[in-house]
DNA sequence: AATGAATGAGGTTTCATTCAT
DNA sequence: AATGAATGAAACCTCATTCAT
């Protein structure tokens, strides 16, 4: 039994049956360990807690963003949005946004995470809208706008239960709303 | 000692400390009572929790939404977003959020009620948007998609930190975006 | 179940098992009670243990000290010498000496306690000799100095294993070694 | 690592945070060693703290007692005095004490070596006192009262806070109360 | 309407110990 | 000679709950 296996099944927990699920019995149980050997390799709850949050901290900075700018508008908005997605429901990052979900707004370590994770969202947002205005493909409005609208409705979508198409049909109504 | 001072002093708790903060103990401690006493008008702590969701669902019911529609587009988003705002910001309302926000991935009851708020908001949204364009304020676009921008930006803010200017910055810009 | 009784029966575990063995576990069993009620009556161990140490400073303190000088020299020591007996045998206080003789060099509470008995027995002793240095039963001697030697032998004695024949032999040379 | 090293190691912490404090985690940790360690040296924690008295009484038996008579009384009763300061004092012995003290009436180990210090220093005592009437310092007394009066006295001063010239002073006063 | 007293279940953590390496 | 990994038992403590008063 690994750190990252231990991370890995708690977050698992946190995920499924919420944070305040997540004991040291539980996660023994479903590690198929006992208790006292989940103590040697954390040194308290408090303690893996933490491991948590840097563990899916850093999953979330290894998330590269590439995007072909050579495509056209609504391509582009959709490969943009379809990477957001591989993040919110990865199974190897759902628990980690869970987590944060459930506490952005009693822990600092988990609103940090949220912050920067919006932020991030919303930097690639604005230069995805940037390029398109640069490119003539969508008209000459305030990028900074129309990339707040884009990331917003994006994470509130990403959130939700949303089916495919509607997220396809909310693209390319998107696209046409501002293409030249 | 009443159902409501219980139930707000719980819901308390959980906006200050956390979901997982809310035991019985320390509820009784805050109200100045015994552990026992809280027995007497709730019949178990999942009792109260369904009090809980019952309690914020109803003052969300009672939350009315009248905008004069004879002003102009601008002070129209404006009035729309800060009542949206009056819900998020209220002493009364915020911890019922912060148990809904918590709990949505979790617990249905949290998970409806998030959801109808959100649908709320979006109905909102979107009848304001054909207003704004049948009286000619807004160019005639898809008003079903403005509204889904209006709202899930709207919604992205109240939610974070964004300052009262800023804001205001926000709702003129989206104005004058889509104004005739 | 009184918090007095319960402090008894945890003085009698470190008297009879050492202080290392008053777990909560044992006091629940001795006292024919769940672990948990204990906690009804103390917030925690420790703070058993410091109800502990005031319960036992208290009875000390209500140990009174009265002695008839009329009394021949033999019989005034002797009388002094069974008072002091009186508390280190009594099934009263035993358990609390027994705790300040095991922690009085780890636990300032222990020691202050130790230190004021220690105090108090010699301050007894030195008055006792000045009593009978003033009515001429004993030598005109330095009564600080027979003070100390009188309080350590018997305190040395009473910790010790004594027979009570080997103690009235010890208080009746002590006597005629001083007497006029 | 020795076995000595550890030895020395436990006795520290019975010395400097108590019996119950000797556990197999903190020895490791304060010998920067792991647990597990230990167990190649001592098949158990009980068999240590056999070891622990065993290494204690055989230092205390290699404490000599050497009085050069030829002095006056006064020095030998000081130098006397000096030398079981020695053994209370000494950093090597001062943990073995410390276990005795806080296990003598809980452990039978503990108790006999306890015993046999006391015995120790009263014999020491006793022969000084003979010594010293035999030699005409003394007047002509019971040896074997001042013997305990004396080594009395000593094991009081020994395990509390005596400032040396107070203890000199004692010792001067007890002298010329017997003297010659 | 409230509480004192108790409890079973289960929480986090520490204990001494083992054993393969 | 030492350690990484594990464990059963037991430590302290908190949980929601009950019930007579």
């Amino acid at each position: 039994m690994t750190k990252d296996e231990i991370l890995e099944e708690a977050g698992a927990i946190i995920r499924d049956e919420g944070y305040d699920m997540l004991t040291i019995s539980a996660l023994a149980q479903r590690l198929n360990v006992k208790k006292a050997s989940l103590y040697y390799h954390f040194e308290s709850k408090e303690n893996l807690i933490d491991a948590l949050y840097v563990h899916f901290s850093q999953k979330l900075a290894h998330m590269g963003f590439r995007v072909d700018f050579s495509k056209d508008a609504e391509e582009i908005l959709f490969r943009t949005y379809e990477h957001w997605r591989g993040i919110f429901l990865s199974p190897e990052l759902s628990s980690g946004l869970s987590l944060i979900e459930q506490r952005k707004e009693i822990d600092e370590r988990a609103y940090d995470i949220y912050n920067s994770l919006r932020l991030m969202i919303r930097a690639q947002s604005d230069a995805v809208m940037e390029n398109l205005i640069s490119r003539n493909r969508f008209r000459n409005l305030d990028s900074f706008l129309l990339g707040e609208l884009f990331a917003s409705s994006s994470l509130v979508r990403l959130q939700g239960e949303y089916t495919k198409e509607d997220d396809e049909k909310f693209i390319s109504s998107f696209a046409s709303l501002f293409s030249t």
